[in-house]
RNA sequence: CGGGGCGUAGCGCAGCUUGGUUAGCGCACCUGCCUUGGGCGCAGGGGGUCGGAGGUUCGAAUCCUCUCGCCCCGACCA
């Protein structure tokens, strides 16, 4: 491809709006414009990195035999209110009505229209399993939408379903796309994480995320790098730092007049904040529930709605009425209804609420003084121990580029997705849903690779594999070799891609520095520098984008050095 | 949805506090010359009515009211 003949509006300066690094890059190096908020318009050289990973992806699913199908974006809501997520999704999803008044919604998700298409098609065990999958638009009304392409309003999203017709079946459905999502990611370059997730609305028992680590990501993720323990902080366990203390061997009752959190309180005592019991009410479905936490952690609150449901944390009016006392000096000693407390609390001895107006009470034991429900329910902090080996947990920023989920029969049993078992029984089928973002792949791609220049792309998923710069557009023989290199590798075979060598040559008639400037900046793998400098002693110049290393290379013999070079480049 | 910030030429910004020539600068863009190893130089030129509406005033980019849009933090995220 000619860059005149190619659209690439690189710009100087980074409109200001851009913050993250994949944003700004990407504005800047031509590659996206924003119509509006969450909105991008994939210019044509991010079009072709997207192709490059839906490539990919379609190879990898192709191997676990997935097969392609395309679904429509708009629904019925027929199907949706079957499931109940009509009700349960709320401004997420963007619902509109056709001519006659009927309701529709754009797919955000496609698990109830796959599940319908099975439910119609598919009856018995020996049309199972399947898996279907498409690359295909989704549409999502996001509260915020952030960071450039990583989280927008309308992106393309690859997603599988698998149909099975049992728990085993799930597993090895499961397991292969564990094994493809690893292949994928790996082909593409990124650095990532695979980790325990909570699954969420999507329902069912077991998930994983495909997390890669980057500031700009919106998910924590917990590291144990002795034994291997990683989870999204949505559900990760931990144990947190205790503090020994044996002093307190008798209860005494401490006067602390309006100190009423747990901060003020430490501050006014002089104690560390770990040695103190947080005591939190909170309004369930069944009433009001005691919440115990140590005075330095944070309740979690997914952690604890899926101990006992549906809940919020009481008013101090409600505290007030319910226990007589201010929100301040509340404390598990004496309370007669049920508590919960994290499991930070079983050992030691801790100051909490002496359930009387302006004091508290130090020597409180766990298990002497007070009973509850042991629980994690605290939301791990880096330096907290691991939950299995006890070293020292890290937390890190990561962008979440896919996910796996059990579905199990969320969706088949409402949707009466069955079929005959071999003993001629009728049973729902069991699903599994996976999702990759390919353009959260090519974002976390730049997020990982760049320098103070630009982009940095991968071979696999680079718009072009090899750009050549011809320094200056009026000298004959700079042109006569450019041309000729630019023909014939464009004829040579990229094992890597499965296609030609794709050559971007730079035929614009402007100073070698812009040049220079736009090919660091766009990222190509491998740039060839064709100069006067060095044809006036017979070579050309390679030079490798992520390490800046230059090969010089004799005029004659070129291509087939240039092609051994760009292979053995990263 | 709560909190904060910002809308002046394609991009980056100044002007606004204290209303008053024709709204300004850099980059980009167009023409010509020049130049060709890291966004080169010189000369000439085109482009905005100040996000929108209403109001105050002799007079509004500037003051007031409403409104739309965008970004950031948080909540949310199937």
């Amino acid at each position: 491809m000619r860059f005149t003949k190619f659209f690439i509006p690189t710009l100087r300066e980074v409109p200001s709006e851009a913050e993250a690094v994949s944003h700004k890059l990407l504005l800047k190096a031509g590659y996206i414009r924003q119509l509006a908020s969450g909105l991008y318009i994939l210019l044509p050289l991010s079009w072709r990195v997207l192709n490059r990973i839906n490539k990919i992806l379609i190879e990898e699913m192709e191997k676990i035999n997935a097969q392609e199908i395309t679904m429509p974006i708009l629904h019925p809501a027929e199907i949706w209110q079957i499931t109940g997520r009509w009700y349960e999704i709320k401004e997420e999803m963007f619902r509109l009505k056709d001519r006659g008044g009927r309701d529709m919604c754009l797919g955000m998700t496609h698990e109830e229209i796959m599940t319908w298409l099975a439910a119609r098609e598919i009856r018995s065990y020996r049309e199972l399993p399947q898996i279907w999958y498409q690359i295909q638009t989704k549409l999502r009304d996001e509260a915020r939408p952030k960071s450039g392409i990583l989280r927008t309003r309308e992106f393309i999203m690859k997603d599988s379903y698998s149909f099975d017709i049992d728990e085993d079946g799930l597993d090895i459905s499961y397991n292969l796309h564990a094994k493809a999502y690893q292949k994928i990611f790996t082909r593409c370059g990124l650095n990532f994480y695979k980790v325990e997730s909570d699954p969420g609305m999507m329902g069912g028992a077991c998930a994983h995320e495909y997390m890669a680590p980057s500031s700009a990501g919106e998910d924590d993720i917990v590291i144990c790098d002795k034994c291997g323990y990683i989870a999204n902080v949505e559900i990760a366990k931990s144990v947190p730092q205790s503090m020994e203390n044996d002093e307190w061997n008798t209860i005494e009752e401490l006067f602390t007049p309006d100190k009423k959190s747990i901060k003020e309180v430490s501050e006014f005592l002089g104690v560390d904040t770990s040695l103190f019991i947080k005591s939190l009410l909170v309004v369930s479905l069944e009433g009001f529930i005691l919440i115990l936490l140590r005075g330095d952690q944070e309740l979690h609150e997914k952690k604890l709605a899926k101990i006992i449901g549906q809940f919020r944390i009481a008013q101090s009016d409600e505290v007030l009425s319910h226990l007589n006392i201010e929100a301040g000096f509340i404390g598990p000693v004496g309370y007669k209804g049920t508590i919960i407390a994290d499991a930070s609390l079983k050992d030691g001895t801790f100051i909490t609420g002496a359930n009387k107006l302006n004091y508290h009470v130090r020597g409180i034991k766990p298990h002497l003084h007070f009973e509850a429900d042991w629980h994690d329910i605290h939301i791990v902090k880096s330096g907290d121990s691991c939950a299995i080996c006890k070293n020292k947990l890290i937390i890190e920023k990561a962008i979440e580029i896919g996910n796996i989920f059990k579905l199990g029969t969320k969706y088949s049993v409402p949707l009466n997705a069955v079929f005959l078992d071999n003993k001629g029984l009728e049973k729902p089928m069991i699903m599994g849903s996976y999702g990759i973002g390919p353009a959260r792949i090519a974002a976390a791609a730049v997020e990982q690779n760049n320098d103070e220049n630009g982009i940095i792309w991968h071979k696999s998923i680079a718009p072009f594999d090899i750009q050549i710069l011809p320094l200056n557009m009026s000298d004959k023989k700079t042109i006569e070799i450019s041309e000729s290199l630019y023909t014939n590798l464009s004829e040579i075979y990229n094992s890597l891609t499965d296609r030609n060598m794709e050559v971007l040559l730079d035929d614009r008639n402007v100073r070698p520095g812009v040049k220079f400037k736009d090919a660091d900046l766009i990222g190509i793998p491998l740039q060839i520098i064709i100069g006067e400098r060095s044809l006036k002693n017979n070579y050309i110049e390679v030079k490798r984008r992520r390490t800046k290393e230059i090969f010089k290379i004799s005029t004659t013999r070129t291509e087939a050095e240039i092609v051994k070079i760009y292979y053995e480049t990263q």
